[in-house]
DNA sequence: TCTACAGTGAACCATATGGTTCACTATCAG
DNA sequence: CTGATAGTGAACCATATGGTTCACTGTAGA
């Protein structure tokens, strides 16, 4: 799929911001309107809209403006495919350290054996 | 840690792009030279350098240089820290989203149990 | 030694990002 | 109706990003 990967992009840039990370946590908490968020981050409601606009598209949140107030809570994605991109990536790091791991303990018992061996 | 959410930052950063992830499942497969990568990639050297620099950055690359050929692999870091923050958030989704499903169960059963006693 | 190759760094470019101010709309409370 | 409040959108700004070209260094091979 072409779309999957334009989703992680959008999706790992949302979460490489720490005000929206923050944003997240906050969120997790409890809902929150655009003030409330502006002020937790001491920012402008102009900025912190961006901010609530960006993980809106990567849909990580959802809000809905009733009266004049708009409401931001958790959105229905839950990482699951950046959990698994991750989690296939750490696989492929464990494989490739284990293999370099059990190198290391072969030659070291190689050298080991060689040692003996010349003991004799 | 302050520098916690600098590393987060970072790292998330280096993932949110396209070419980046794909040089990190390249490097899965085989080390590689920035050359072999560049080609892969369709891109410059020069470009390509600068999205090795950016993952040596983050520690997700290591690279050395032998005679005139820099040669990439894995780095240690094994995006722990990162999927770490997302279990931690999908915990959290899902405990908000399990208290929501649980609020719609009872106003389910209270809407059931209404429909009885006004049928009565 | 001569030539080709791998990488590097500086300069440049277009576009994106993270933030602001300012002017505006819509709603709420009295 | 009036004033304060919440949000929105356009314009602007500085800096970052993703890429290029070009000139350069260092190494490998014939």
């Amino acid at each position: 799929m072409v779309h999957y990967q334009v989703r992680l992009d959008t999706t790992f840039a949302a979460l490489s911001d720490v005000t929206r990370r923050g944003v997240l946590e906050q969120l997790g908490g409890s809902d929150a309107s655009i003030t409330d968020l502006a002020q937790r981050f001491h920012m402008t409601l102009t900025g912190m809209k961006k901010h609530v606009s960006i993980l809106e598209q990567a849909g990580l949140v959802t809000t809905e403006k009733v009266g004049r107030v708009r409401t931001c809570k958790l959105g229905q994605r839950r990482l699951e495919e950046e959990a698994a991109w991750i989690e296939q990536h750490r696989q492929l790091w464990s494989a490739r350290f284990d293999a370099l791991d059990e190198l290391v303990e072969h030659l070291k018992r190689k050298e080991k054996a060689d040692a003996q061996r010349k003991r004799r």
